[in-house]
DNA sequence: CGGTACTTTGACCAAATTCAATCACTGTGG
DNA sequence: CCACAGTGATTGAATTTGGTCAAAGTACCG
């Protein structure tokens, strides 16, 4: 496990990616904050609602959901965290969501006063926070007005690094009731969407969890709302 | 026009006003960061997707719409900015939404950078930034998982301040229109939703945008999803 | 009084959910 | 090595929630 050298770095507007390309380390020498390295299994929870949020969290390897759940079940994943990735933000002093290792996950926790001093992490901290609010306002418009197609298309376009080539390939972090609950859909209605996007030959799909994208741009066009056959 | 006297005062965790009812003042005195003041009419842009994003804003009075569009014209309101409130928060250096009034607003203008050196302002923007995230973290539980019953229960409940009283009036600064850009629905399934409320004698109405809860906790109760009737 | 903008209501429709098998893959034990 | 659970994914049929289309209804304003 390399998690140990993943101390908090400078922010990366990372893609989701479960390998640990490279390293990058702050560009001025300040006191190492004290990290504490947690190794999760799939489904093992982090923190639940109602638990004191003293402390944020990178992911060094893996993905961890953070989920908002009603009394009687129902949940929404909010976000679905990759390597690189801050989690654990909020104003309030007990946390809101739960958070939940979707695989084999290694995560970097931090004081959250510890690092408000840290004035390197502090910056990297507020700009984590305003790009959680651009990532959520997207989700809010995905939840809220996009079919689910273009639902899915968007999401697998969110797993792809570079929004460069026309044909990538990616690796899902979630089984499909996780993307279910990400997406505001169920389970079945993912699956037979992922199906439609295999019969129409813009994903070729590889064990599951392993998709290749044909036309990057295509399900761009669909995610956006512009596709042909938008419903 | 009092709105000279909301000079980006301390954060409160304000509930939407449409009226004013007293003013805060910066527990230390600082230098004042220059502040523009714009007056809008319902319907008026303030910014829209792309402009840059040099600064941030205040509403002093009315009621501002953050708003998300997909190409074809559907949209997401992801946000409504009530008096006391930050909005135009982004970690992009262009808007990624825009932002309209709904009714007669005053909203206060200032630099980014400028406020970024204030550290009063700079606090209160980090504090903000993080009520933004949990505020779209419930949206999109909303949006995800929630009946429009559940999703217009809830909605008429941020309205009422103090989450004391069994029964509260509020005052509805949007338009069915925006209530459904807002709860991802269509205008008619919002009137046949405060229908059922009414009928179901949840709430009395005034004159369409004026409302009585009748029952504050009932209403919590099904926004919850745990009301009886959640459909 | 007529016009405009917004809201309500109804009838019908469709996208997504629910319920229910069935299938595919993995790992285990005989 | 193969049968068999066990987990997750797929597919199908029926149902439902909310959307679409269309027609009134209501309030406000000149």
């Amino acid at each position: 496990m390399d998690a140990g050298f993943l101390l908090l770095p400078e922010f990366t507007p990372a893609p989701l990616r479960t390998d640990i390309s490279r390293r990058r380390r702050p560009a001025t020498r300040m006191p190492r904050p004290a990290v504490k390295v947690h190794h999760l299994a799939p489904r093992e929870y982090l923190f639940v609602e109602g638990d004191p949020s003293n402390d944020v969290h990178e992911v060094a390897s893996g993905a961890v959901l953070v989920v908002r759940t009603l009394p009687d079940g129902r949940r929404q994943i909010v976000d679905v965290v990759g390597p690189g990735r801050l989690f654990g933000l909020t104003a309030s002093d007990r946390h809101r969501c739960s958070a939940v290792a979707s695989t084999d996950a290694v995560v970097c926790r931090l004081d959250r006063d510890v690092a408000a001093r840290h004035p390197l992490i502090a910056d990297r901290l507020g700009r984590a926070a305003l790009v959680e609010i651009d990532r959520l306002r997207d989700l809010a418009l995905a939840l809220g007005r996009k079919s689910a197609l273009e639902r899915v298309a968007g999401f697998l376009l969110s797993l792809v690094g570079e929004p460069t080539s026309t044909s990538a390939e990616i690796h899902l972090p979630v089984t499909r009731a996780e993307l279910a609950d990400h997406l505001g859909l169920t389970l079945e209605t993912v699956s037979r969407t992922t199906s439609r996007l295999k019969r129409d030959g813009l994903v070729v799909e590889d064990r599951g969890d392993r998709f290749v994208i044909a036309d990057c741009r295509r399900l761009a066009e669909i995610a956006a709302g512009r596709g042909a056959a938008a419903a």
